[in-house]
Parts: structure tokens; C-alpha cells; sequence
RNA sequence: UGGGGCGUCGUCUAAUGGCAGGACGUCAGACUUUGAAUCUGAUUAUCAAGGUUCGAAUCCUUGCGCCCCAGCCA
């Protein structure tokens, strides 16, 4: 795991003392099968413990019984087995039910939570809006005993769905909606698939989740962006369930990270069903899916989900990931496992006019610079053993009658054509070059079969092509698979249009910008072909390359020995497909977006109220800029700071205040009197300290408590702009890093900056900064 | 509209006041019995405008843009 902002919380926690060991969780609901956002962040909960030695929990979140199954659960599981994660640290939620009911009842008795008994409706209607608090509902003061028999009696079954629910009482004004008394109990009689009948009241998320942390003992529970505002109901339950003064030890916190998608697919549940139920594709683990089953089926391996979640990094913004960074992922890994063989996908036959008896011949598994790049010099046959290289060969046939791939010959060839045409050489791959004599046409006018000559070793061919035995090569069917969608964000190109969220449609835009509609008509291509004899002995679980077609295995679901099906795991990088692709003057690549370099509108200052206009022409008066007088002056608690000072002295110090006080001063934190600050500035005025210094100062200041001007007393801090001083400390500095004098001398102006900066650390910061910048360039020459 | 989160090459991600770096992609070249792989090189970015500073992606201000929140879903 690179380092992120949550290993930088880690390392803190664990310096301070805080926690002693991580353990982390992953939790999922087991409501749909596990895609490519559960690899990622299933890899940043496992991956982070594992680095620091701790464990992770998998969890199955499951708090409401709606669409929960034991079948999702275990294909979870099986899941998160499959990309590598130690699961014997399963657990659920609907485990701690019973203690989760005990802390409602905790938090009753402390006159924190409450029976609601208005409907949904009207909750929804007394939480206010955006702009208004919410209005307490008449039950939000039962009493305790009350409130006590009410949850009780939910518990028991005597009332209907909806009747009550179970209300945290936080505070009905917050502009934090998810403070507004949210609820933690509903009824529901529903049958849970494993707690079956046994309760009718199920806990929300927000209560269950937290309290499921704190009772695994989790130290940091990461979740995506969209829980940043639920953090502060976390907070609260923290506080007020499991104080560390009560628990002993520090209680979990949660941290929110961005989401990843990727290009050419959705991952949101609801989305993936609708493509399932309509039969887009054929289930939850057709290949072309970004589901986690769907990868397994189509052959890529676990190593690639997980590098590739290791690629895309983590930070707290969302992004959609470029499908390139994927495929490389892919790519990289099968290069290095997956031995080459010869298989055409749409055969087009051809006759070795030349050719008597059958031929054969030893090929080898892996090309030279493979074997070359091997560290033990050993490659891996199709069944994963790793042999010398010399004895990773197979048996190839080689007969009278063979097949090509259609598109490896041309009656019309285009420019830069390396393959067959009338008349032209190939070599096939492994078996020699060949001449095309005649080509049969059927009466569609396109080539049925070619004649051709085995020409000797001296004969010259610009490209090479794969070919496979036509009497002796196996047939089998070949499921070629491309992107789910064409364009590259479904859900954003569908502009906003989701027919499951309803209220939201846009009745402008046409019916057609539902992201169904940007489904790839050829995400799917099935053909048939043949592949070289040599695979039927090989284990059903081979990967192969199939030389210049991309990465295949056999499709572990619909294959069979006497009937093979490969699935394409990916294509190889195919550079002339490309250029043949831009030769077609089909106007598909959209416009480069313009970088929008819109005259820049002069900002306006905000404008101030009656009140706040004499401060600002005062400030402005004594020569504060407009910048900061119009700050001061809307800001009171600032202003106040400065009352007091001497007219005169209100240009120097209005800077300091808005520069290096202002957020302390607003959080009412500053520890910097107004005395204090024009002491510090009176140093610098009569030139014996730097504004760098002083900037220092500060902050320590700001820190301690010590006044300024104390500090640079105690620490004999001084400008030091003696000539000779100088001149030691930059020697000093350009000895100690002979290499990037030499680049600046090579013209890395740039580095001016990291010659300053090691000065100025070498001299504690005291340095004249002008002094420097004047010395350095005349030593630097 | 209230609150919150976030803006760095085409994409993902570094740089915690001091060299805007890496990966992927793209382009060019070398090599090649895979138009692959490999190797070499190039390309391109701090949302904008002001300010503080010798020096700003980073600190301050004002804007702009995107995302999340008013489920008894998670």
C-alpha cells in the first residue's frame, strides 16, 4: 500500500499511543454480488492491515432483511477468498442484534433516544428544509419508562411496519441533517435470512454500524465520500456509548475516502440488475460485467484486481478511472503466466500446394526475449510448472491443409499492409514462409480458400502470421468480449436520467439518453475457429496467448472437452488497428474539449452592509489594502482584534491578522495578543529579523503561548545579511550537492529555489533572503 | 437556497512554503519469426483572479466548477 492520507493517520495514532494495533473492516451488504468497487476498497481495509500487521473483519453489514440473501452473502465470501483476503475473520451484524438492542435501551434510560410515533411522512415533513430547523414531533419528551415499555413492546411484536420507530435525540436545528434525531430502530416484520423470525425491529446503519466497530474492537473503519455527514452521528454514539474512560481504550473513527469507477461501465446495484433482468447479458457473472464473479469467469486473475487496485491509489476525491490503467493491469500480469499457442478465430483455409506429408514441428511456449527476461531462466507450461526453457516446447502439426485468419489477407491490401495478399509472401509463425498463388473466390466475391507455395528459408516476408492445422487443429467456439457501453461514462452521458429515482427526470431531454441505450451492440462477438491440438492436454484451468489474437482460457462454465469454448480474458495492444481505424474517415473521435480560456471577469468584492461600510473606509483611510479592509470589516470578531492599535500601525499589522491569525482568531484559538504581534512587527520594521522569521515566530507562538518577540530573544534569532557568513553557508550548500550545481549550471534555473531553501535551513532561517538570492546567482555564475 | 466534501498532465497519483515527480495512455525511434512484449526519447498539468513571501500546488481572500445530505436504504 503506497501512503496515503490514512497510513498518515495511522502512523500518527500509533506515535501518540492512541492504538497499539490496527484492525480495520470490510462491510458489505450481502444484497448483490461484489464488482470492482468492493476490490478497491476491500483492498484498501485488507491491504492497510496487512502493512501494519493488524487484522481486517469481513463483516456482512446486514441490517435490513430486504434483499439480503445467504447467496450474495457466501458469493461475498467467495469473492473476497478469490482476490486473496483472509476471511476467517467473518462476521455479521445481524449477530449483534441482541446487543444492539441493549445499547437502544442505554440510550433510552439516558434520555437520548426516543419512541417517534408520527409517520414517515410527517417525520419527513417536521425535519424541516435547508433553510428552516426541524420542529420537534409531540412524543420527541415521552418519558424514559415510557419510551422504555413503548421499545419494548415494537420489540414484541404489537405493532405494524411504520407505526413507531426508535429516534436518537440530538437536535432537531442542525443544519447536518443527519443530525436531526435520525431514526435507529424501524418496525419491520420481515422474515431476515438468518435471524429469520426472530425479530420485527431491525436497526439502521447508522446505528449498527458504529456499534458494530466498537464492539469488534475496530481502530479505523474507512468508508466512502457520500458518509463524510454520518460521521458525526459515529462521533456521537462514540461519545456517548463508548467513552474511552468506560471502554479503556480509544474508540474507533471513521475515515471517508473516494469512490472509483471506471470507464465504459456502471457498478451501482440497482444499474447492474436492470442489465441482468433485461438480458443485456446473460447474469450476474456474464464476463463482460464488472463484477468480481464475472472477472473470475472471464479469466482475469486475482493478481490483476488487486495491482490494479494498488494503481489507482486512494484520496479523498471521487474519480472515474481510465480503463486503461485496467487493461494494463491485465496485460502485465498474463504476459508473464500465460504460454503462447496458435488458435484462428474466423478461418479462411489455405492449401500448401507444395506440401506432402505432414510435418512436425517443436515450437516453443515462450519467445526468446521471455526466456530472456525469466530470472531463473525457468517459464511456466500451460499448467503452471516452470520448466527450463529448453523443455517448454509443444508438438505443432503442420499439414497440406491449414487455416488463416480472414483479416491476415487482402485482395486489396491498404497501405502499410504486412500480412497476405495475390501474389505476396508470409511467413506463418513457426512453420516457414509461403507464397500466395490463386485465390478462390465464392459468389459473394470473397475469398473461400487460397493456394500457396512453401517457399525456402532464403525467401523474404515483411510480416508473419498465425495459421492452425486444418485437418488436425481442434474446433472450438470463441467468445469475444469488448466494453459494455460505448461511451465512456454511461451514467453522466445519460444526463441525469434515471428511471429509478423518480422526480428527478428532466422531461426536456429525450427518452433516449438512458444509459441502456449506450449499450455496445458488439460487446459480445461470438466466432468459431480452430485451435492447435496441443491445448486438449492441457488442464481446463491454462491461460494462453494466442499469438497475435490476445489473452484466452476456457470458459469454466459452458467448455467441454469435446466441445471447447475460450473466453478472450483481453486483446493485445494492436497499434495497426488503431492507425487503420483513424484512416477511416468515420468522424467518431470527438472534439478535443476546448480548453476554456474565458477572459477573466474581474472579481467583485463582496459588498457590505451599512454597518460594515465606516470600518472599511477607516481601514482604508490608514492604508490597509481593499483586500483587507473589506475582510476586516465583515468580519467583527478580526476587527476587534485590532481595536486599540494606533492609527498609524494599522497598515502594518491588518497583513498579519488576515494572513497568519485570521483562522486561529475564528476558531478562538489565537494565543497571540494584539501587544504581542505589534512587538514582533516592530523587530521587523527596524530590519533586525526577516519576515521569514517573524512568519516562524508565529506559528510557534501560535503553538506555545510564548510571546514572539520572547522567542526571538530566547533563540537569538537574528537577519543575518553579514557578506562573509553568507557566503560560507551557500559554499557550504553547493559542495554539498555537487550534481545539482552542475544541472543549474546546465540551465535548471529552477533550482534557485532548492538552493535558497537549503540555505535558509542552514542557517535556521535567519538568512537575508534578498542577500542570498543576490550572493547565490553570483556564485553560481 | 443551509450544511458538508473535493478541484495537479488525456487518466490515476506524488510533492506537507524551496527541482511540479511517477505510473498508465499517446506520439516518434530502435529491436522483433506476435503490428505484441522489450528498450530509448518526446509530449502534456497545479480551476480562476487577487494577496502574503526572496520563493506558493501548498498560506490568506474572493470567485467558479463538480459531488454528497431533507429513506423507517446502506
Amino acid at each position: 500500500m503506497a501512503p496515503n492520507f490514512i497510513t498518515e493517520i495511522i502512523d500518527a495514532d500509533l506515535q501518540a499511543g492512541r492504538h497499539t494495533r490496527v484492525v480495520t473492516r470490510f462491510p458489505p451488504e450481502p444484497n448483490g454480488y461484489a464488482h470492482l468497487g468492493h476490490a478497491f476498497a476491500s483492498y484498501l481495509d485488507f491491504m492497510t492491515a496487512l502493512d501494519y500487521r493488524g487484522v481486517c473483519h469481513l463483516r456482512m453489514d446486514d441490517t435490513n432483511p430486504e434483499g439480503e440473501t445467504q447467496e450474495y452473502a457466501d458469493s461475498i465470501i467467495r469473492d473476497m477468498q478469490w482476490v486473496g483476503w483472509d476471511t476467517s475473520r467473518l462476521f455479521y451484524a445481524s449477530d449483534y442484534y441482541e446487543q444492539l438492542y441493549g445499547y437502544a435501551v442505554e440510550l433510552i434510560r439516558k434520555g437520548l433516544a426516543y419512541v417517534e410515533s408520527v409517520s414517515a411522512e410527517e417525520m419527513a415533513r417536521l425535519r424541516g428544509t435547508v433553510e428552516q430547523p426541524g420542529t420537534p414531533s409531540p412524543y420527541r419528551d415521552r418519558g424514559v419508562e415510557e419510551n422504555l415499555e413503548l421499545f419494548g413492546r415494537m420489540r414484541a411484536g404489537e405493532f405494524k411496519n411504520g407505526e413507531h420507530a426508535l429516534r436518537a435525540k440530538i437536535d432537531l436545528a442542525s443544519p447536518n441533517f443527519k443530525l436531526r434525531d435520525p431514526v435507529l430502530y424501524r418496525v419491520l416484520h420481515a422474515r431476515h435470512y438468518r435471524t429469520e423470525d426472530a425479530w420485527c425491529i431491525y436497526p439502521m446503519y447508522d446505528f449498527a454500524h458504529p456499534i458494530s466497530d466498537a464492539i469488534e474492537g475496530i481502530t479505523h473503519s474507512m468508508c466512502s465520500l457520500e458518509f463524510v455527514d454520518n460521521r458525526a452521528i459515529y462521533d456521537w454514539l462514540m461519545d456517548n456509548l463508548f467513552p474511552a474512560e468506560k471502554t479503556g481504550r480509544t474508540p474507533p473513527r471513521q475515515y471517508e475516502f473516494g469512490r472509483r469507477s471506471m470507464e465504459y461501465t456502471v457498478v451501482s446495484k440497482r444499474k447492474l440488475r436492470r442489465l441482468v433482468r433485461e438480458g443485456v447479458v446473460t447474469g450476474w457473472d456474464d464476463p463482460r460485467m464488472p463484477t468480481l464473479s464475472a472477472m473470475r469467469r472471464r479469466g482475469v486473475t486475482p493478481e490483476s484486481v488487486r495491482a490494479f487496485a494498488s494503481k489507482i491509489g486512494v484520496s479523498r476525491t471521487n474519480r472515474t478511472v481510465d480503463l486503461a490503467l485496467f487493461e494494463n493491469a491485465v496485460r502485465e500480469d498474463l504476459s508473464t503466466r500465460a504460454p503462447r499457442v496458435l488458435a484462428v478465430t474466423r478461418p479462411l483455409r489455405v492449401i500448401l500446394q507444395n506440401l506432402g506429408e505432414e510435418r512436425t514441428l517443436s515450437l516453443p511456449y515462450w519467445p526468446q526475449d521471455m526466456i530472456g527476461g525469466s530470472a531463473d531462466g525457468r517459464v511456466p507450461l500451460p499448467s503452471g510448472e516452470r520448466v527450463p526453457a529448453e523443455q517448454a516446447v509443444r508438438e505443432v502439426p503442420l499439414t497440406r491443409e491449414l487455416v488463416i485468419e480472414r483479416e491476415d489477407f487482402s485482395a486489396a491490401p491498404p497501405k502499410g499492409f504486412k500480412r497476405l495478399t495475390p501474389g505476396g509472401t508470409v511467413r506463418l509463425r513457426g512453420a516457414g514462409i509461403i507464397r500466395c498463388d490463386e485465390v478462390i473466390t465464392g459468389p459473394d466475391g470473397e475469398p473461400t480458400e487460397l493456394r500457396a507455395t512453401l517457399l525456402g528459408e532464403d525467401a523474404k516476408a515483411s510480416g508473419v502470421i498465425h495459421w492452425v492445422s486444418a485437418t488436425r487443429g481442434v474446433k472450438a467456439e470463441f467468445r469475444l468480449f469488448d466494453r459494455l457501453f460505448t461511451v465512456p461514462e454511461p451514467d453522466s452521458e445519460a444526463q441525469q436520467f434515471d428511471p429509478e429515482q423518480p422526480g428527478h427526470e428532466d422531461e426536456t431531454q429525450p427518452v433516449n439518453t438512458d444509459f441502456m441505450s449506450f449499450v455496445n451492440p458488439q460487446s459480445l462477438v461470438v466466432t468459431h475457429g480452430l485451435v492447435e491440438p496441443s491445448v486438449t492436454r492441457d488442464p481446463s484451468s491454462a491461460r494462453y496467448q494466442f499469438e497475435r489474437v490476445g489473452y484466452f482460457w476456457r470458459d469454466p462454465l459452458d467448455s467441454r472437452d469435446a466441445a471447447l469454448v475460450f473466453n478472450r480474458i483481453i486483446t493485445l495492444k494492436d497499434t495497426w488497428a488503431r492507425k487503420a481505424e483513424e484512416a477511416e474517415p468515420k468522424a467518431e473521435s470527438r472534439p478535443r474539449p476546448e480548453k476554456k480560456a474565458e477572459p477573466a471577469a474581474p472579481v467583485a468584492r463582496p459588498a457590505l452592509t451599512s454597518d460594515q461600510e465606516p470600518v472599511f473606509a477607516r481601514l482604508r483611510q490608514h492604508g490597509v489594502t481593499e483586500n483587507d479592509a473589506s475582510l476586516l470589516a465583515r468580519e467583527p470578531q478580526l476587527a476587534a482584534y485590532l481595536e486599540g492599535a494606533r492609527d498609524a500601525q494599522l497598515a502594518e499589522l491588518a497583513p498579519w491578522v488576515v494572513n497568519d491569525l485570521a483562522t486561529a482568531i475564528r476558531e478562538g484559538t489565537n494565543r497571540v495578543g494584539m501587544k504581542e504581534l505589534t512587538a514582533l512587527v516592530a523587530l521587523l520594521a527596524e530590519g533586525s529579523i526577516s519576515a521569514r522569521i517573524a512568519k516562524d515566530v508565529l506559528a510557534e507562538a501560535q503553538a506555545s503561548g510564548e510571546a514572539p518577540a520572547t522567542i526571538v530573544e530566547r533563540k537569538g534569532l537574528r537577519v543575518v545579511s553579514d557578506e562573509g557568513q553568507l557566503r560560507a553557508a551557500i559554499q557550504g550548500v553547493l559542495d554539498a550537492n555537487p550534481a545539482k550545481v552542475a544541472e543549474y549550471r546546465g540551465g535548471k534555473k529552477g533550482l534557485t529555489g532548492f538552493f535558497t531553501g537549503q540555505v535558509m535551513r542552514a542557517t535556521n532561517g535567519q538568512a537575508d533572503p534578498k542577500a542570498v538570492a543576490r550572493l547565490l546567482g553570483e556564485m553560481l555564475g
